[in-house]
DNA sequence: TATGAATGAGAGTTCATTCAT
DNA sequence: AATGAATGAACTCTCATTCAT
């Protein structure tokens, strides 16, 4: 009765675009039951596609699983690092990298918790390791540029950007797996106010005039 | 009405004492082939004893796995804790907490892979997770009670004894998982000298007299 | 209406000259990865076309296979077994059926290599092995027949033809088998000494004449 | 209210023994389906196990494959080797070895048929075949052994004792094809006349005087 | 206690076939 | 006539668990 076609979502699309939906697909299945009981049956329901669909477009499901990664962390941080170059005040510079970590939305929580998953998945293969590593060292690299020309311009207080920035990494690293352990009396506001207090201790600079 | 049960030539053993042997051959295992790759067959070869004789003993893999997480916890916190609520100065029990996770040690890189790999795999269930963190907390409940030692005694400087329990425990986990991805520049020794870096500038007191 | 409905530039063909490019690239798959391991995927592929198009034109794999097989032995005897019963000469007749299947070429190998591929996966199906025969046999009738004029023309001995051609047909195929294993010592030129040998024992009559 | 226990062929044997059942299922399953169509499941159902037993057994479908022509040659030529280089008679050596390829019993027929099968499957992997080839060859090898024996007692004239047994291998290849094809008015008995009157031919002596 | 043969559900992957465009 | 995205059945192989010995 209805002048729309009956069509039960598993009409016929742009390959780039069904890859696209499977590996969305992929993400909330992986966010759901972990990285190690993402199956491929799953993912195909999730998507709402058949099995052979998603291996049609796919070689393998770890294929699908590389190609969640690298969307996440280019959807996480690309935008960021960009404003972030672009920013001439090296201390909102730092601002704008450390605060979208601890916004307390299920996005950023999400994010956090497909990061882990990665990691100890990847821990045990130093080839494959390295690749991931390169990519979640991006953020660092712009927070040691970041600081440095806070040190440069000399609004920070830094000796060795690097390993500033490498101390600000496994801290908010820290805070947030502490977080997603609902460790008691910690919000995500409160571990960005303990960042901002880390900062200014190191640098002698305080960062969080924004929040306040 | 023997009164020697204990062993029979390789073949029966205490039931107690088997189950240990196979916890000890499932730490191992997952040690080196990863929590997700740990096979029952695996955990039989490496205990020396068939696949039915574990399955004699335990009830289920996950009940293996339990018990080495149990058993991890107790051999690497019990003695510290115990030491550290027996040491009069709180400055040197700070010390005596902290310094054993960034020993360099090959045991120490074991221990913390084995908590990374479990709390991944926990973490998608809370029921589950909520037992765990209970196990972990009790090394950050002896920090707190440590620093409130000496709040009371006037050497330490602190506010809010948990809460800065609390950082130490982020960062040390943030530092110890840089550390487990090889982090350029990074080494255990430089990780515990960041550590004591961020106790003096909380606490106002320097803690690593003796490593000096 | 157009006079031209042969081709439009790469795309479409009149459907029997597209099936030809077919079967001819399903051959040319046959002889790379066997007849078992010839997948529609690959044929599509090294005819250039789409795996639609091919099954656009063949109702299922197994016809284009089969049409594979019929145009081979069109391709291999039947010239030669036209000119065979046009040669009035039975000696010279024997030479032209049984010579070109040791010329030692790639083409005579990839022949004998196809057959045996068919053999062997036709060999439990009597109704669909019955339709092979009957196409094998036509080089055996015609040699028959050659057999029969040599003998009624006095310059053949032969008691009956029917066997002596299938003694043939058997020899010919053996020596094919051993020479397509590499059978230590045998080449196409020795297999077709020994040929004549069998002829010349059976018949009492030189038939190589003309390779000497 | 029988003693017997109910045991539904699926009880405990000794693995030395369940391996042998499943090569022989499988052997019953390749000459039922051929080597190509040959599945686990067939498998696991003709020796009325489940698949899990059967890939307890095997690492792989591979492995049982190989272990049914390792199985087969032992079986059909081991005895009649050794009889015929015991035996102090080359003719009657000869005799012994030409005659079991034409019995015209199910098992003859099943045994040509297997190694067709197995021929084609392994003539695309040179390094596979060889080990097969070798296998083979044992029966032409001691056909050799056997003729020179007779040409060295003078009671068979033959010039190149490799090069005849190449021969007569290669045309019982030939006549056993012929016959699994049922070429019309071959029979067993038939081929092996024929075979007789090949070695005569060949050699100026009568084989076949057992048969008269 | 200890064993290990037996099981079957479920994993990833392959592939001929279908059909809307 | 031609396409290629979509499908799902069928494949081999893995593995925790069961249970007779």
């Amino acid at each position: 009765m209805t002048s729309t076609p009956r069509r039960e979502a598993g009409g016929r699309l742009d390959p780039a675009v069904r890859r696209g939906l499977i590996v969305e697909a992929a993400r909330t299945v992986i966010l759901r039951e972990g990285l190690g009981a993402t199956r491929l049956r799953d993912i195909a329901t999730e998507a709402d596609v058949s099995v052979g669909t998603v291996t049609y477009h796919f070689a393998s499901v770890a294929e699908i699983l590389n190609e969640v990664v690298v969307l996440e962390t280019a959807r996480f941080y690309s935008s960021i690092i960009e404003a972030v170059d672009a920013e001439p005040d090296p201390v909102v510079g730092v601002r704008m990298l450390v605060a979208p970590l601890f916004t307390g939305s299920d996005d950023t929580a999400d994010h956090w918790r497909l990061w882990s998953d990665y990691w100890t998945a990847v821990a045990r293969k130093p080839a494959v390791a390295a690749e991931y590593v390169a990519r979640i060292r991006v953020w660092e690299a712009c927070l040691t540029r970041t600081l440095r020309r806070g040190a440069e311009q000399g609004v920070l207080r830094v000796d060795d950007a690097s390993a500033l920035a490498l101390k600000l990494a496994a801290y908010s690293d820290g805070l947030a797996t502490q977080l997603s352990q609902h460790a008691p009396g910690l919000t995500p506001g409160l571990a960005l106010e303990w960042m901002w207090r880390f900062v200014e201790l190191e640098t002698g600079v305080r960062v969080d005039v924004a929040t306040h």
